[in-house]
Parts: structure tokens; C-alpha cells; sequence
DNA sequence: GAGCGGTCGTGATAGCCTCTAACAAACTCG
DNA sequence: CGAGTTTGTTAGAGGCTATCACGACCGCTC
């Protein structure tokens, strides 16, 4: 296999080891959530000693942010491996979220007091909603101008440009915000021992979107 | 003043005691998270040193079952001081939410993985929800029946016995999900630079309840 | 009022964590 | 081969939760 000749074997083995705390991070994530996410466990079960890791990440929160950015790509793709339609995008999202509660709340979770997500993040981000307003786009105009539509209009710096017209935007934030609340109080546990099936909910707010 | 009489010296000690603790601790949630409480600090705030806290709290668990146990409550008072009506129980929602976004996110935020709410804090979530379905309940039916309807007749075991008719539970459950959603969003700070008025989102999203 | 039992606060300690610093080993590259 | 960078080590500061043994104190009872 032909290796990229821009890449020194230091750096190799930087980017593998690098991407070993990564998926230490991850299972542990997994296991007990971010919050419990430590370096010096990580490390040890990579069979060296706590400090060596700062040589890799910096501090604990720089691994979380990578973790963030990571988690927010992996949504991404999954968006945009979807069909064009609202309900793949909806299904894709469900999906991806259930695949690994822990990574769907290091994204829309609970936020750390201090963060602020870098400029890459929020860039990412914006393609996701981008993939949205595409979504919506296409569908037809459909039912009346409501007040909110009228105040997007005015402010639509979040659309960094997108043509989508009018009723897209609402719909869009509508689809975010909806699915948001039936599927975060579902991987919270809000829902269980209350008897009815989440997915149709998910299924019935889905629909709620379409009229 | 009339003391009761059930109360000796030292118990009333104790729990003025335990609420300055618990009034310390919420000071610190507000300040940095939940994630960030300390018992060791919020001693040395008091003037004793470390240990002397868990006569009080027997583990830092403990205390923050007892603040989320605090906090359901607060919003059950909330919601019981609210008008009857879903466009007032929605704002009162709002408004308990926005005084002190981390007590929202004690209750509806990021689970810890191994804990499981005692059964009297559920038992307050569901005063909450029979709230709900009485607010529901006193709405004209209205609309279509949906499949989901049919779903939560079948599944009625979280509505606890209220009597609300068919599609009350629906709108409830619409009403606590997208509610939920557009304000953890909004609380969580993914609106911000946004542009739009996420108030103007949350009504919208309230009338999307009523039609 | 004296004594006694329970309660309360203390310091010491164990064990975890993050993160820094100084030092030794290993590896790359000229 | 040698020099410089990178990597890993141990030691340690300072934080945390939590337990324990001990002394001091308080209030109830006699």
C-alpha cells in the first residue's frame, strides 16, 4: 500500500496513537458518558503511565473538543448519506443518535459552563443545516404565512446565505426542535416505564412536519 | 414564636444545616453545572473542613438527588401556580426554565448512566403530567384521529388513570417534546448568533400545539 | 446540677483525578 | 555516526470523594 510521502513515520505513529486515546475515549464515553471520560485511565489501559498522554492531547477538555468535533463529522455524514427527502433525513438522524446516545448528548447535550465550540465546529454545524434547508426547499409552499415566518425573514443570518424561501427556514428549525425533544427525552430515559413505543412518537412528530 | 414541638434543638440544627449546604450548592450549579459541584468546597465556603459535610450528605450523590428532588418540586409548583390553560402552562414552563437554566438541565438534561430517580421524584413528574392532560382535557377534540391516538389508548399505563379523552394524552406528550426541545436548545445556547428571537420560536412552536 | 450517650467537627489517610516539571531513552534525519 | 527532537518515565503539587479514629460538645435524664 503506497503511503503518503508527506507524512514522516513520527508523525504516523503520532496520528495512530492520537486516534487509539480516541477510541479508548469513546468506549469509556460509551460505558459512562463524558463526564467520566479520564486520561489517566485511558492511558492505562494503553499500557503507559498517566502523564505520557498529555504528549498527545494537551489537556482533558482539548480530547473532549476533538471528541465533540469528531461526534458533530459523524452526524454530518450521516445527514449526508441520506436521501434528499425529510423523512431520510429524519430516519438518518434517528438512527445515528440511537447508534450512540452518549455521542448524540456530547453534541446536543447537557453544555459545559465555560465551552465555546471552535469556528470548525460551528461550520459543520451550519452544513447540517444546510442539508435541511435544502430539504425543505423542495417541498411545496403548503399552508399560510404564519408571524414567525415573517420575523425569519429578517433575520436569516443563520442561513449564511441559503436560498431557501420563506416557509423553509421555519420548517427547518421546526425539524430540528421537534425531533430534538422527542429524541433527547427518549436516550434521557424520560420515557421508559411510560408504556408507549418512542419510535412512533418520533413517527408522529415526523408527520407533524409534513402537513 | 411557636416552635414545634416534635423538634428538638439538634434536628433543627440539622436541617438549617443541610439547607445552607443545599443553598451553596445551588449557588455553584448556577455558577458552573452540575458537573462542577464540590462538597469539599462548598464546606470550606461554610467554614468546616472537608469531612464535616457528610454528617450531612453521605455522598456527593446523595446531595444531588436531593437538588433535583428539589428542583422537580419547584417545577411542579411552577406548573401548579400556572392558569389552567396550556398557553400559561407553557410560559410558566418557560419562565421556571430561563430562572435557572441548570436546574432545567438537572431534570431534563444529560443523564447520569447509573442513576435511576426514586419513586417519589417520578412520583412528582407524573403531578406534573396530570397537569398536562387536564389542560388537555378541558380543549375541544377537534382534529383527525391519528394512528398514534390508537397507539396510546393502548397504552395508557403513564397517564396513571386521569380520564382525559383520546386525544389529550397526544397533546400532552406533543406539548412536553416540543416544548422540550426548541427550550434545551435554546438554553443550551445552539440559537445563539442564530439571529432569531428564540422566544418568537417557543410561541410558535406553542401554537403549534393549539391548532 | 452532674453525668452520660449521641452528635458534630477535626485531622489523617487512601485512592482517584488533572496537569507540570525534570530527566532518561529512543528514534530520525542529515 | 552523531545531534536534536520526540517520547516516555517518575516525582510531585493540588484538587476531589470518602472513611476512620479521636476529641469536644451538647442536651437529655436523673
Amino acid at each position: 500500500m503506497p503511503r503518503t510521502s508527506t507524512e514522516t513515520p513520527r508523525e504516523r505513529y503520532r496520528a495512530q496513537v492520537r486516534a487509539e486515546v480516541k477510541e479508548r475515549a469513546w468506549e469509556q464515553i460509551a460505558a459512562a458518558g463524558a463526564s467520566a471520560l479520564s486520561l489517566n485511565a485511558i492511558a492505562k489501559q494503553m499500557g503507559m503511565s498517566g502523564p505520557a498522554l498529555y504528549r498527545y492531547y494537551g489537556s482533558r477538555d482539548e480530547l473532549i473538543t476533538e471528541l465533540i468535533r469528531d461526534a458533530y463529522r459523524s452526524l454530518a455524514d450521516a445527514v449526508r448519506a441520506a436521501d434528499g427527502d425529510v423523512t431520510s433525513l429524519a430516519y438518518a438522524l434517528r438512527a445515528w443518535a440511537l447508534a450512540d446516545p452518549h455521542r448524540y448528548f456530547l453534541v446536543y447535550g447537557t453544555p459545559v459552563p465555560g465551552y465555546h465550540a471552535p469556528d470548525d465546529i460551528t461550520a459543520i454545524a451550519s452544513e447540517i443545516m444546510a442539508r435541511l434547508l435544502d430539504a425543505f426547499a423542495e417541498l411545496p409552499a403548503g399552508e399560510a404565512r404564519t408571524p414567525f415566518d415573517a420575523h425569519l425573514d429578517e433575520h436569516r443570518e443563520w442561513t449564511d446565505g441559503h436560498p431557501a424561501p420563506s416557509p423553509a427556514p421555519r420548517r427547518a428549525l421546526a425539524f430540528w426542535t421537534r425531533l430534538h425533544g422527542a429524541l433527547s427525552l427518549e436516550l434521557a430515559g424520560h420515557f421508559t416505564g411510560m408504556g408507549f413505543d418512542p419510535a412512533l412518537l418520533f413517527a408522529a412528530e415526523l408527520e407533524s412536519l409534513g402537513e
